[in-house]
DNA sequence: GCGTTTTACCTAATGCTATTAGGTAAATTA
DNA sequence: TAATTTACCTAATAGCATTAGGTAAAACGC
């Protein structure tokens, strides 16, 4: 195999393209001869590689996000009070998004409407990465940090459904500002819906009782690709 | 015009037609043909009422969204306390997704895709529907309801965000369970976030310190086409 | 009532798109 | 060096959205 690109470098050009086109065009006006050209092939090659055009949109996230969810195993290692490890998973998620916009944005946008979804090694994997907040609200409730009577679930779904929210407005945004603002009021009126007490007291006990466990600090926030304009008009959908 | 019959009909026969398909089978795969054969037409007369497959998607929530905007104005009329008409926004959204759930799966799941969805009126009229929420929240900040310090925006984006991954993943399980399951859990969580105090206390003290203001209790919850089997291991995309 | 126009719909293209059939020439193997 | 495999190609095929060009019944004008 002089000239000839390896079987492993061809598929990850098809990929890249099929990526890059669906994110920006959609998947409906993405045409097979589109991601093939892009890939510099016939379309007829690219079904050596994938079966099809739906086969390619379920397939190109896998990688991603079982990345991520080895990814947040080591990141939430050695954090300290089930606060942090909320925080981190929470500056991590938006971080890991912020790099990686176009699988996000599959995987937000496009993934959900597809009927074979929760069939999927993705689904599947997104479970788990969210089993992950059970488990900290667990912990949080036996170390005394959380309500005693916090319903995990409940507090998973609130976790989760406001993340998932802030994303996907800032996708259907156009990623035109920064994924970073107002996640901290956020995050901690978040916080203190699940805590013992007062909640900034919660905040800064945790903080400050311990050896400061290496988390936090928001992320210089470089990555976007058209950088983080801060646009704060378009922070949500609704502005005063 | 004995035999044949009337435009506002036939156009209404489409939306329908459409409105089940697309819910059914998604967009990508109902046809032209299956929505103008389930209409009882030829697929050039639907060209008649549509622009075409895209147009169609864009107007089926057109009506039902227009419609929500007018009732929540009448649903929130008379209710006392900002957390009083937190809840019944809450339970009111609940309960017109569950009598409408094909409109609610194209505009949760379908419509988001769609590059032109922020240039419709239907996107217009969701966030004059979230706009509500930031006043209620400010209402509350102003009677001591709420946290006095409360960032509504925040505060909007955790309910919409929980409320959406709520009814999103309802959508994705077939509806196979209620969606009322869990709510009250969930809705006390929220509140404890928002509210001034411990959280039980405030929402008894607004339920007691007046006339019931004719709001609450779980609604009978009968409309879900399939019924409500309440399976509660579908609860979640994540369970025990 | 009768010719004209409009309405509500139809059949039959057209042109694009996903997917498949049937190769070929370079690289690899025996 | 002959046989086989690899990585890719050109050229169908079939399905789909959309359009062109009608038609027959109803409504309108007089």
């Amino acid at each position: 195999m002089a000239n000839r690109s390896t079987k492993e470098d061809t598929k990850n050009r098809i990929i890249d393209s099929a990526k890059k086109l669906f994110a920006e065009q959609g998947y409906v006006k993405t045409t097979v001869v589109d991601i093939s050209k892009q890939a510099g092939l016939s379309e007829a090659a690219l079904y050596e590689y994938f079966q099809g055009k739906e086969d390619l949109l379920l397939t190109i996230p896998d990688l991603w996000v079982s990345d991520l969810l080895t990814d947040i195993q080591e990141q939430l290692f050695g954090i300290k009070g089930a606060t942090n490890k909320l925080r981190k998973y929470l500056w991590w998620n938006m971080r890991r998004i912020e790099q990686a916009p176009l699988d996000a944005k599959i995987v937000y946008l496009f993934l959900k409407t597809n009927a074979n979804f929760m069939n999927t090694p993705v689904y599947a994997n997104v479970r788990k990465l969210y089993a992950y907040l059970v488990d900290i609200f667990e912990e949080g409730k036996k170390s005394g940090e959380m309500k005693p009577d916090l319903n995990s679930y409940a507090a998973r779904d609130i976790f989760v459904g406001t993340m998932d929210h802030v994303v996907t407005r800032w996708l259907l945004k156009d990623m035109s500002y920064s994924l970073f603002e107002n996640l901290e009021h956020i995050f901690e009126l978040m916080v203190s819906a699940f805590s013992q007490g007062d909640s900034k007291a919660a905040v800064n006990r945790e903080n400050g009782a311990q050896e400061k466990g290496g988390v936090m600090t928001e992320p210089a926030s470089g990555g976007t690709p058209q950088g983080n304009q801060a646009l704060s008009l378009s922070e949500s959908t609704v502005q005063p």
